[in-house]
DNA sequence: ATTAGCTTATGT
DNA sequence: CATAAGCTAATC
């Protein structure tokens, strides 16, 4: 008799005991009964000594596929993600594996059609067979699926083809063929940072690396040229980057330079279809795709013998889930790396304050690329301190005579500006001058924002739209809009300013308006573009040479690190967008607050002294600095159980007095756990989710949240001892 | 997730 | 003492 340990793909935090008819291997997926119901499990563990069981034990009813679909690896990295991030392992294995695997679902083997006979030539009646030939030459090898879908009848034409030897089918479609491209040269920079990392890889063993290179220096070409190294070596390489958009760019590139190379690559993201992402993980999981690009999910995957991990962009907040489980893609990379003995390398042009901060203690080996190999400058920045502005008309207190100067000039030169302003609407202050009053939301107590193009107030958090008034309401004296910058007041200021330019605004309220903006953008259809975050997504703007950064120092008032950071990383990204091949562009950095001699930093985009003072202050001030933290939500907003948290969390501080920080767990059960294990005591919010933020200052308020306590924490240990 | 079963609060 | 409400712990 076998006994089998059976995870169940439900949120249930351990393993289950079955006996099994005949052996089963760890890994394999099987049919459970759960409390009566038929569920799917993983085995976990097989022993043959029975356990001393108080409860009958039950068989499992048959296995999914005869063999496993994840390795023991795998099953290492569900159990510190289920331990860490505090959900059921059940959960964490539900999102784990693919849906397609959950209901045992098998593909019937996919061919793959050719044209083989160039020389071919049809009959005038053939005409059907003509037109499918030509249409497999311009598409080579596509599956016998796509060729469907476009001839819904050709199947008998397609034996007829394949009987004349014009057409090939094939089980796997080859590597790219034909592209003749290799790797690029490398620089002597790049050189020096490549030998290392070569180093460790061929250490085969796990080490962490930091890859600090500014825009343009060739961070891929290295990616590139260590997955070649890693295929040299026999290992398979892991390839995130964090959006789906920026994937299919990041693929292009690989398949360009290594397919010459024999190296397979795979792309794995949220929206492959069933087939794709089983021939993907199939690859994988026997060692015939040597590289696996995908997004955050793709950690998860199962690999024969994985030997080098690859974190594109590894400042990118979306490599955070924002479902339970809430895991950390960049970071589970670096466990998953641990786990293989596989080095680890993140790469960016602006790296995470927690990253940084690792490179400097020393875990992290840190590399820098200061250079473009295209020898291009980088852009010149200036500082317009907006206190010595003199007030001569109405535009002044908005735009500072330098940047006014170099918008005309660049108006002038019939090149393209872009100002950033990370805030929308017209004033983001609305209040009555005579009763103090600020105008807040009601339904989440933040300020309200006044948009103008349709008079309303706005609340920036929840959506919450009430239209505005002139007067106060309480005592009928005129609301003040005067206070505040919003993209719609620079909006109304250029076109007073510039009466000929073209300027369009870019922020989400005006996007929805003009789908194809970029490519108006392009055909030079603007002068002038004003945009918030949303302009600085990786577009390149050949015709860019100023970028006017509005308030430079609302980084200052950014109201925790991580939205500091986020500001700045913004910042430098937009920086960089000015400038052309020949000219180096220019950048004005406005600053309006007495205390903003410290944007000074932001002279000649300096990375490090920003990074540096960041994780100063953070050692110095609110945020434990570098100790075990965990990361966390509450799963439920609702004001019980926001209430019942706080409860608990009273009760706590009552018995122990302590200077810690308090732990709120995404739910009750999990608190209690986390006190009993951990003692450790945090609570925990996201500022990607800023609607807990107003939510969080009311219950505040209400329930005399002790003040000690940290509002907003966004870090996560890499804890590697 | 779901729920049986235990503890505590509330009311007569 | 009965009943309701709140909460914990278990799922084989």
């Amino acid at each position: 008799m076998v006994y089998v340990n059976v995870l169940p793909l439900r949120s249930v935090d351990r393993a289950l005991t079955y006996t099994a008819p005949q052996p089963l291997q760890v890994g394999m997926l099987v049919h459970i009964r759960v409390r009566g119901r038929r569920t799917v499990g993983l085995v976990m563990k097989v022993s043959n000594c029975a356990p001393d069981a108080d409860y009958a034990l039950v068989s499992i009813e048959g296995s999914l596929y005869e063999t496993p679909v994840v390795y023991e690896d795998n099953l290492a990295l569900i159990q510190r993600v289920a331990g860490y991030y505090m959900c059921p392992l059940g959960t964490v294995l539900e999102t784990a594996l693919p849906a397609f695997l959950r209901i045992g679902k098998v593909f019937k083997k996919e061919f793959f059609l050719h044209a083989t006979d160039i020389t071919a030539t049809f009959s005038s009646r053939a005409v059907q067979q003509a037109a499918m030939y030509c249409w497999l030459e311009q598409h080579p090898f596509v599956s016998e699926a796509e060729f469907r879908k476009n001839f819904p009848k050709g199947m008998i034409f397609l034996k007829r083809l394949i009987e004349k030897n014009y057409v090939e089918r094939c089980e796997q479609p080859p590597l790219e063929a034909g592209s003749a491209d290799t790797l690029l040269p490398l620089t002597n920079e790049q050189k020096k940072v490549f030998g290392k990392l070569r180093t460790a890889l061929q250490a085969g063993q796990f080490s962490a690396h930091l890859l600090f290179g500014v825009t343009g220096s060739g961070k891929t070409e290295l990616y590139h040229a260590l997955t070649a190294e890693a295929k040299n070596l026999g290992l398979q390489t892991l390839y995130l980057v964090p959006e789906i958009l920026l994937s299919a760019q990041a693929l292009a590139k690989l398949k360009m330079r290594l397919s010459a190379y024999g190296i397979r690559v795979g792309l794995w993201h949220s929206r492959l279809s069933d087939g794709e992402r089983m021939r993907v993980r199939q690859g994988a999981l026997d060692g015939t795709v040597d590289v696996v690009l995908g997004t955050r999910s793709a950690v998860f995957l199962p690999f024969k013998r994985l030997g080098l991990v690859i974190v594109d962009e590894e400042h990118e907040p979306s490599y955070k889930q924002s479902e339970t489980p809430r895991y950390h893609g960049r970071d589970l990379a670096l466990y998953r790396a641990r786990l293989n003995n596989a080095p680890c390398v993140l790469g960016s042009a602006t790296p995470s304050v927690e990253s940084w901060n690792e490179a400097r203690c020393g875990h992290y080996a840190l590399h820098t690329l200061a250079q473009r190999p295209s020898g291009q400058p980088l852009p010149k920045v200036f500082l317009a301190d907006m206190r010595y502005e003199k007030p001569n008309f109405e535009g002044s207190f908005v735009l500072s005579a330098l940047l006014r100067e170099k918008l005309s000039a660049c108006l002038d030169r019939g090149e393209q500006a872009l100002l950033f302003l990370n805030r929308r609407g017209y004033a983001p202050y609305y209040y009555c001058p005579k009763c103090r009053v600020r105008l807040e939301c009601p339904n989440c107590k933040s300020y309200l924002v006044f948009h103008k193009t349709d008079r309303t107030l706005r609340c920036h958090i929840c959506d919450t739209r009430v239209t505005a008034y002139d007067r106060c309401p309480a005592c009928n004296s005129p609301m003040r809009l005067s206070i505040g910058l919003g993209t719609q007041r620079i909006e109304a200021c250029l076109k007073q300013l510039y009466k000929r330019a073209r300027i369009l605004r870019l922020d989400s309220d005006a996007a929805s308006k003009e789908n194809d903006w970029y490519e108006a953008v392009l055909e030079r259809k603007y002068d002038i573009l004003i945009g918030t975050q949303m302009v600085a997504k990786g577009l390149d703007f050949p015709h860019l040479t100023l970028v006017g950064v509005i308030q430079a120092d609302l980084i200052t008032a950014a109201e925790d690190f991580r939205s500091s950071e986020r500001l700045f990383q913004l910042l430098v990204q937009v920086s960089g967008r000015a400038g052309r091949a020949e000219r180096p562009g220019e950048v004005v950095l406005q600053t309006f607050s007495p205390d903003a001699d410290w944007v000074g930093y932001a002279l000649q985009h300096d990375t490090v002294g920003f990074l540096d003072r960041e994780t100063a202050l953070r050692k110095q001030h609110r945020y434990p600095p570098f100790r075990r933290m965990v990361r966390h939500l509450f799963r439920s907003f609702s004001e019980k159980t926001l209430r019942y948290v706080v409860d608990q969390w009273n009760g706590f501080l009552r018995k122990n007095v302590s200077e810690d920080v308090e732990i709120m767990g995404p739910a009750v059960p999990y608190i209690n756990k986390a006190h009993r294990y951990w003692r450790m005591h945090l609570l925990y919010l996201t500022p990607h989710e800023t609607s807990f933020l107003p939510q969080l200052q009311n219950l505040r308020q209400r329930f005399q949240m002790p003040s000690n306590v940290i509002d907003i924490l966004d870090v996560d240990p890499t804890d590697f001892r």
